[in-house]
DNA sequence: CAATGTTACGCAAACGTTGTAGTAAAAATA
DNA sequence: TATTTTTACTACAACGTTTGCGTAACATTG
């Protein structure tokens, strides 16, 4: 504590307002108060408007500390991001988020917790911690697997949760989701169209439900369209800058390298175009990339591609909304939400 | 809670382990238990790993509501994030802070609260609700300004906290930041090398103090080139890609438009890179763009860009680390720390 | 052996809140 | 007027933890 004894204004630290010192100023009982506050119907008009008046004045704050001990609710909300760790470039996606869900949860009490979580570990240690100690009242998380061993700890425990993608667990539970098959068919349908025969579909490990739905588009529309699929131009390498950059200058060397890419996000963009640098091709040229967005990002890229885009803070908001309903007890079939991405031409 | 009914195991709950329910199962005290776990001297050798023991079998973790209340410590870390609020192109430095901090704090009991901040609301009252109801016990937070009123304020409060970036204020405080002036000379002064005359500095208002040193390193490396300074290359207007993309173009119809541009972050860079495509130059052969950045972004551009680097992870967990030793009492000199940015040629 | 010190624990209070139960006084009813 | 109901409050306990103080039992010292 000594360096804080340099501290500018050292006594202004204020006491705090509690219920007591409340209630002592005010000759009523701490019942009374705490009573008041909340509008309970069994304390007179007067008094109750004494008491708010009172509060506001010492600018009363409850303490959570005391709430956590009588009623167990912490009002902290848990968002087990999967964010990788080392990325070349990182995923602007959780700005985003973040920024919605402050703004979303701006008139509750509920603050957020973010952790980062590495998505190959599908424990999640840290989260059995957190929901152990009760230190959280609801969860966020995302990357769902479809038999998501986190959201079979969470089903167990009984914890409120909102998962971003979705799971094939037997229990509903509330969920957001883009409709990744979609973007997956409209991307692909679009490269088709513009007649393209070989296209690549690059994206995560197949073990996150996201990956599998995005297959599944990106097979029905090479079916629809005629095409042979051929596994050579499939990558499920994951997300990673430099590691698509990799496979694609790979795939660049096969008899018929492809001439058309499916991308899953921002990053794998990045990498995707290096690697055709790399390998000689010009995009708009020789090949075309359609990327899948949360921001503006393709459209300042070099050349702008043309993305399949979903707003990510309709999504984070609508989370942190059902996490917030989900937890005062809302049934979980209003609590499932799947939004289409939009296909945008550049 | 109706809806939970539905749970898979709703029977499988366990109820908590409390200091009261180890002491009543080994026929000891509350208090022996209690002191035993923190490895008091005055607790017996066999009796404290018998406590030690039993509180690892039945998985006891401390709940945060009794220890709050008791010592008001809350182990939460709330980080203040400046994050413009719908950005075109939103900031991916925000998911590699939040991974690294997530890292330095696993071993500690500390958590992670993260709050978007629009670095336009100068009072933020959401610190002020979060300072007063002793939600957290440190404060992390960035883009200060010179006589920043979060850091008085934190200051007067006299709770421990972590700045990106440093104030001009009288009383010293723990920070971490990026040596911005050598970054903004370093760009600076290769650009002059490469030949150019007209050199732009494209940045965020001069209200932060980051913006400052940075024009203090332009300056001052174009004096050392014996260039003269516009005015009309010097842009303030923040760093929103979209933003930026309508300063370049308008900048590029003056009579003796920059041929050299300083850029600040990732999102200024597309910005500049995509105003210049408007303006119909060509990056690497009509100008030379330097940017700025947290990871390997402009590596993965095309072309790719030189740059000043600065890696996010060691600047976070330095705050990370920083904030604890605060809490802890470590003096606020050994709680300040500079990095230099690395000029990476491209 | 008496006085003192040490070891190893227990007791009880306190942090701030809320829910249950209780109670005077006033109002309504019989 | 006697009884019941309502109104408007208070008292108390409990949530889980930490900590100052107390105290037996034992060991050490003079």
């Amino acid at each position: 504590m000594k360096n804080r004894e340099t501290s500018e204004a050292l006594a202004a630290v204020p006491k705090k307002a509690t219920l007591k010192s409340i209630a002592a100023h005010l000759g009523v009982s701490v019942s009374t108060v705490s009573r008041a506050l909340k509008s309970s119907p069994d304390i007179g008009r007067e008094t109750r408007e004494l008491v708010k008046k009172a509060a506001q004045e010492v600018g009363y704050v409850p303490d959570l500390g005391g709430v956590k001990l009588r009623t167990g609710r912490t009002f902290n909300l848990l968002y087990i991001k999967a964010i990788h760790p080392q990325q070349d470039v990182p995923d602007g996606s959780v700005a985003a988020q973040v920024s919605a869900i402050t703004e979303n949860l701006a008139g509750t009490s509920y603050q957020l917790q973010l952790m980062a979580w590495d998505p190959n570990d599908e424990e999640a240690a840290p989260l059995k911690r957190a929901v152990e100690g009760r230190l959280v009242d609801g969860v966020l998380l995302d990357n769902t697997r479809p038999l998501d061993a986190r959201v079979r700890y969470l089903l167990q425990m009984n914890v409120p949760f909102v998962t971003f993608g979705r799971t094939e667990l037997l229990t509903e539970h509330p969920y957001v989701d883009a409709d990744n098959e979609k973007a997956a068919f409209d991307a692909t349908s679009h490269l088709i169209r513009q007649g393209h025969k070989r296209i690549a579909l690059i994206g995560p490990p197949l073990i996150f439900t996201y990956a599998l739905q995005r297959r599944r588009g990106y097979l029905r529309a090479m079916e629809q369209g005629g095409l042979d699929v051929d596994a050579a131009l499939f990558s499920d390498e994951g997300v990673s800058a430099r590691r698509n950059r990799e496979v694609v200058r790979q795939m660049m060397q096969l008899a018929e390298p492809p001439t058309g890419f499916v991308s899953t996000n921002d990053s794998s963009t990045l990498g995707i175009l290096a690697g055709l640098r790399d390998s000689g091709r010009l995009v708009g040229r020789d090949c075309d990339v359609v990327s899948r967005d949360y921001s503006q990002f393709s459209n300042y890229l070099n050349p702008p591609l043309s993305t399949c885009y979903l707003d990510i803070y309709k999504v984070a908001a609508t989370m942190s909304e059902f996490i917030v309903r989900s937890i005062e007890g809302a049934p979980v079939t209003q609590l499932q939400r799947v939004f289409e991405t939009e296909f945008i031409q550049r």
